[in-house]
Formats: structure tokens, C-alpha cells, sequence
DNA sequence: ACAATTTTTTAGCTTTGTCTAAATTTATTT
DNA sequence: AAATAAATTTAGACAAAGCTAAAAAATTGT
């Protein structure tokens, strides 16, 4: 990816990625309140951060209008993204981590600067397309499948994908899962939908289970999407 | 390991690995001027950096009197080159980098905190007790065994051991240890050693060779040695 | 439309880690 | 043992990234 040829510090690259991502939930220019609260810092520190990224063509900013990222910004978010997720992966598929724990140790290792190494990290881990949580990883150009993570319950019926992730992550709900042989990376089919309740008949390893509405509006499927 | 409850910054971790490998050449306190040029900073930035230190406890200072790690200071120290030869092994058997190709990105992956990361690289890496470059990998605890590495022509005759560094890596010499069929890795016995002029038989992968002193004094051996 | 509220920015201060220049202590040398 | 040199510390400044409090702009409600 972009290499981008000028430093930047731990801070920065911390704010490009939260105006990524709230530029992706509300699409046009963000807030300066919303990064502060994001950013777990105050809209002061924000304004003063926002310049900053303006001088160096990261973001496009008129006082009082919002923020958002230029082509430049957008690609080194995208960079760091690629990282976090490609991290991710190491840590579930390598370390053992689960899917849920890898977070916090990803955001460290998102800002660790060597090309070579997240190229050598890449194949190592044979090019996933996507982290454990079923986001799409960017490739080198930034480029990436749009999100192919949807929950069961807005997928049609004969989809098929590999269960990635939960809305819901109570004790109770994981329990749940535990009783019906349902766990991440495992591969379901939805067979039936029902009009009345919303119920959905899926195929798992030990066979055709019946899950409430409730239930699959909670489940991710990553869907099985040739390309 | 010492699971340190305060928290570090990135600086101070470097200037207590600076003085930690300081004092290993040294033995006794380490004077302000070499801790500079070593961080390439100035004698005046070390001077107020030690005071931080010394009020954290992490090293023992006295004013024109130099300075030398406590034992906090010390398990800090070990932990964090446990972490960076951790992580050259990584990058060296995972990812196929060479051996003198990862100092400076373990440099960025030493200061990554997570104690459940580096327990499952170890065991991901199967609990190795040296680095790519011969240098023992301390324990969680802080211990390891003494240097294992030594040069050829420092060994005694019948040693054996596993070919990890080199001292010069000019050209020249890398170029004469590919045309000899010397690789990092291998393993080597010392089958014998002229009075006359310092040469020495090596047992290789291909037969028995004769190095000169020269090329002796320049390959570290990683004694095979029974714990 | 204009007053009240919310959002955003400005101004000035703090901390961390650095620097330069000057002062002080220690070491060396005759 | 005094003089010179070297090493170290102090004092004062600066940039980054944050904060608080106050001012300014934008939005909302009636």
C-alpha cells in the first residue's frame, strides 16, 4: 500500500482511523464532537489534532464544518486497518487467541512500521481476505470486498457462510451457542425462514437446527462470495 | 515475568535496555555521556531522564556518580530483551526474514504490551533459549543461561555448535561463506587447530575445511551445550 | 426572527522528552 | 597542589498532545 513517505506519530494515526470509521457509519463529514468522544479526548484537543492533519493533507477541515478524510488520509487509514486486521488473524490463527480477546493487542501492533514485515506477515498467514471478526483486510492498494459479514437474520434463504462474530457477547447468549454446537469458523447453511416468526432453520455440523428471530439477529455470517 | 504495575513509557524503556547493555560491558555504573551517545540524545537529557528513573526506582543514581539498574530495574530490562529476541526468532522462522534483517523492526515489537502475547509467541516458537543471533532468551522470570556464543576461534578443539552470527558482514566475507558452503544454521564441530599459524579444520555439511584464523575470529559459534 | 442551546474554536497552561548554553564537579596532568 | 580538561548538572526554551475556561459560530425552538 501507499507507503507513505512522511512520519507520523502513534496520535495521528490513531485520529485517522477514527474519522475513518465514522465516516463510514454517517458517510458525509464528521464531527468534531463525535472524534472527541471516539478518541476518548475533548473537542479542543480534536480541533487543535484537525490542523494539524489539514497541513498535512490528511484531512479536509473548514472551521465549524466538520472534518473529512482527503484521498491521502483515506489511504493511510486503510494501511493501518490492513495492519490491525492482518494482526488479528496472526493472533487468532497462530497464537490462539479467540476472535474476541485480540482487540487491544492488535491496536498496538496496527502502528508498528516495517512494509517488509507486514508483506512477509501477509503471506504467512496465506492472504486471508478477511479478520476473525469477518471485516474485510484491505490489500497492499486499499482496496478490499465490501463488507461481506451479514447477520442470518437479513440474509435470504440457501445462504451459506462461515459464522464470524456476535452482536450480542452476554454470558448467557455465548452460552447458548455453547448447548447448540454453534462456535466461530463454523460453516452454516439457511435452509427455511419462517413468515410467522421470523425463525430460521439452519444447517450446522450435527444437523438442521431451528433458531429464533432473536437469534439470528445476532449471528454474522461471512458469506462464501466468490469473487 | 515481573509483570510490571507501572506504567512505562516507550523512552524510558529504551534508556533502561541502554543501560542494562551498558553495564553488561562495563560491569559497574554507567556514566551519563555513554547512556547518551548510546540513545544518540545529549548528556543533559540523560541527566533529567535518570532522575525519573531513580524516582521510579528502576536505577540507582548519585550525582556525577554515574548510574546502574536496581533489581526492578534490571527484571525490567530482561523482560524486554526477552521480548525483542522473542520476536527476531519470530520474524527470522516464521516469516523468513534473515538474521540481520530484524533488529530494527523487533526494536518497535519489543515495547508491544501484552503478557499473554509474548507466553504464546514462546510456545507458538516451542520455548526457544536463543535468538537468531546466538543470544540467549531470558525466561519469565528473568533467567537465562550465560552467553552460548562464542567465536571459532575462542573454542577449543572437538566443540561443537550451530553457526549463528558473524562479526564483519562485509561482501567479501559473506560472499567467501557462500562459495565455502557456510550458511547460518548449520552445524559445525572443531575438528583441529594449528599452533603455527591460528587456522583451524572445521567438520561442514560437506566435509571436513580449513578456515584461517582470520575467518575464525569472525564466526560465532552457538555451543550445543546440555543445560 | 431571535433567544436559547449546542457545537466548535481560541487562549493559555501542563507534561514529556528533548535541546542549548552556562555553571559546577570530577579527573588529569604537570 | 594548582591548573587545565573533561564530564555532568542546572536553567531556561521548545514542540507535541493534552486540558480548562471563555468566546464565537451554528443550530434549534417557539
Amino acid at each position: 500500500m501507499l507507503l507513505y513517505y512522511f512520519e507520523m506519530t502513534l496520535s495521528e494515526e490513531d485520529y485517522i482511523k477514527a474519522i475513518y470509521h465514522l465516516s463510514q457509519i454517517d458517510s458525509k463529514s464528521v464531527a468534531t464532537n463525535a472524534i472527541a468522544e471516539q478518541m476518548k479526548t475533548k473537542p479542543s484537543s480534536v480541533t487543535d489534532m484537525v490542523k494539524k492533519l489539514s497541513e498535512k493533507s490528511l484531512v479536509k477541515y473548514k472551521k465549524y464544518q466538520g472534518v473529512s478524510l482527503s484521498e491521502k488520509g483515506r489511504l493511510v487509514a486503510l494501511s493501518i486497518i490492513r495492519k490491525h486486521r492482518l494482526w488479528e488473524v496472526f493472533l487468532v490463527d497462530k497464537l490462539n487467541f479467540s476472535w474476541d480477546e485480540v482487540h487491544e493487542v492488535a491496536e498496538q501492533l496496527e502502528h508498528i512500521k516495517s512494509d517488509a514485515l507486514i508483506d512477509k506477515l501477509d503471506a504467512h498467514l496465506g492472504f486471508p481476505k478477511v479478520d476473525p471478526h469477518g471485516d474485510p483486510i484491505p490489500n497492499k492498494e486499499g482496496f478490499f470486498t465490501k463488507s461481506v459479514k451479514k447477520l442470518i437474520s437479513e440474509l435470504p434463504v440457501l445462504s451459506e457462510g462461515v459464522c464470524v462474530g456476535v452482536n450480542d457477547s452476554s454470558v448467557t447468549f455465548l452460552k447458548f451457542l455453547d448447548k447448540n454446537n454453534i462456535a466461530l469458523g463454523d460453516t452454516f447453511k439457511i435452509l427455511d425462514r419462517e413468515e410467522f416468526d421470523g425463525s430460521v432453520t439452519i444447517l450446522t455440523r450435527v444437523g438442521a437446527i431451528r433458531i429464533s428471530e432473536q437469534i439470528a439477529s445476532n449471528l454474522f455470517l461471512e458469506i462464501v462470495d466468490e469473487e
